[in-house]
DNA sequence: AATTTCCCCAACCGCGAAGTT
DNA sequence: TAACTTCGCGGTTGGGGAAAT
């Protein structure tokens, strides 16, 4: 209904607080608690609205924030939890433990999604992305037979391609065409070579050939769950339902699944994730390769999965995947990304620039 | 050294949900 | 039940520092 008029209110400051606005807050909830945020600035003597004021405390000033970079455990965390609940904040907060809401959004946006873009991954999907995925599509039909490849007929023939993708394939057709020209000329390779199950490029600039094999994106599947373990948000909610304490989680997979799952679920492996270990060489990407991808799969390294994003106590002190392995979760972002790149083969080509996409 | 550009993040804004009268 | 208030969330902005030129 209505709106307050809250801060449109004349003579409220805005901006930021100054460190006698901050002892002035901090001294007041410290004596009378938070709550009517409407009159606590007036009570409190300061000239803020109290929305302002619960942001202040929320998100900067409560005692038991933790500050500093982000750990390697809590990004993955972060990714894992925003491919069940997309753009929930505050629920991906709550399971992060001394993290803010905004916090995690401003790291989501500065760093994580523009590194899931590098890697080719919609950030809001978390699936390889429509419009590269249907680029290396029609890349992948028209290498099976060049004569028929006209780009300008796509232009007419199907309106999903964006005509700066285009460009791209076409760039990409004429490097192709070259690389295939020197490996003709090299190995005097047999004509059978395109459809064999070796990989089809070998090039620095040659689609992976687990792009190649991907299936056409099958009439935009739009949906932002259609990688994830939950078809939808009151699904992970219903979790909660659940004790905080996943300690049997076997248990509860096994024998509990909340009753709403629809018979079409398909549930993510354990080992999806987005950094791997030795345990993620296999393409997440390639449906091919996922037979084992189930909830007990073979997950030499249990450590990680729903237990570790979903039993996560506020109280408890223990940090998230406590027994990774890698260490103290400090790593570079370039280790990150080297990292991801390596886990997930779904790149983008370098003679591809995606730069112009994101 | 000065200027420009880029990037990060604290804070703001607008909206909807929940609660109250 | 309607009107109103309060709270909390998610998207966005802009100031300031860092990096690049």
């Amino acid at each position: 209904m209505g709106r307050s008029p809250c801060c449109d209110k004349n003579g409220l400051k805005k901006g930021p607080w100054t460190q006698e606005e901050d002892d002035k807050l901090i001294d007041y909830i410290k004596k009378h608690g938070y709550g009517n945020w409407r009159t606590l600035p007036k009570n409190a003597g300061l000239q803020r609205c109290g929305k302002s004021c619960r942001l202040r405390w929320t998100n900067y000033l409560r005692p038991d924030i933790k500050r500093g970079k982000f750990s390697f455990e809590e990004e993955e965390t972060i990714i894992q939890l925003h491919s069940i609940l997309g753009n929930k904040w505050s629920a991906i907060a709550a399971r992060l433990p001394g993290r803010t809401d905004n916090e995690i959004k401003n790291y989501w946006n500065t760093h994580i999604r523009k590194r899931l873009l590098r890697m080719g991954i919609d950030p809001v999907t978390h699936s390889p992305r429509l419009d590269l995925l249907h680029l290396s599509s029609v890349l992948s039909s028209s290498l099976y037979n060049q004569s028929q490849f006209n780009i300008s007929r796509l232009l007419g023939v199907n309106s999903l391609v964006n005509p700066e993708l285009l460009k791209l394939a076409a760039s990409f057709m004429s490097a192709q065409r070259e690389n295939q020209n020197q490996k003709f000329l090299l190995n005097n390779a047999d004509e059978n070579q395109l459809c064999s199950s070796q990989p089809l490029m070998q090039s620095d600039h040659d689609l992976p050939t687990q792009v190649l094999q991907l299936p056409a994106p099958t009439s935009l599947n739009t949906s932002p769950c259609s990688v994830n373990p939950f078809s939808n948000e009151a699904q992970l909610m219903n979790m909660d339902q659940f004790p905080s304490n996943f300690s049997d989680l076997n248990n509860w997979q096994g024998n509990a699944w909340p009753s709403n799952l629809t018979e079409d679920y398909v549930p993510l492996p354990l080992n999806y994730d987005y950094y791997g270990s030795d345990r993620h060489q296999q393409n997440v990407m390639d449906p091919s390769l996922s037979e084992s991808s189930n909830f007990q799969s073979n997950n030499s390294n249990p450590s990680f999965g729903f237990a570790s994003v979903l039993s996560t106590p506020s109280s408890s002190p223990t940090p998230l995947n406590s027994n990774s392995t890698y260490i103290n979760g400090t790593r570079t972002e370039d280790e990150r990304d080297s990292y991801c790149s390596n886990l997930l083969k779904f790149e983008i080509p370098d003679i591809l620039d995606v730069n112009n996409f994101m």
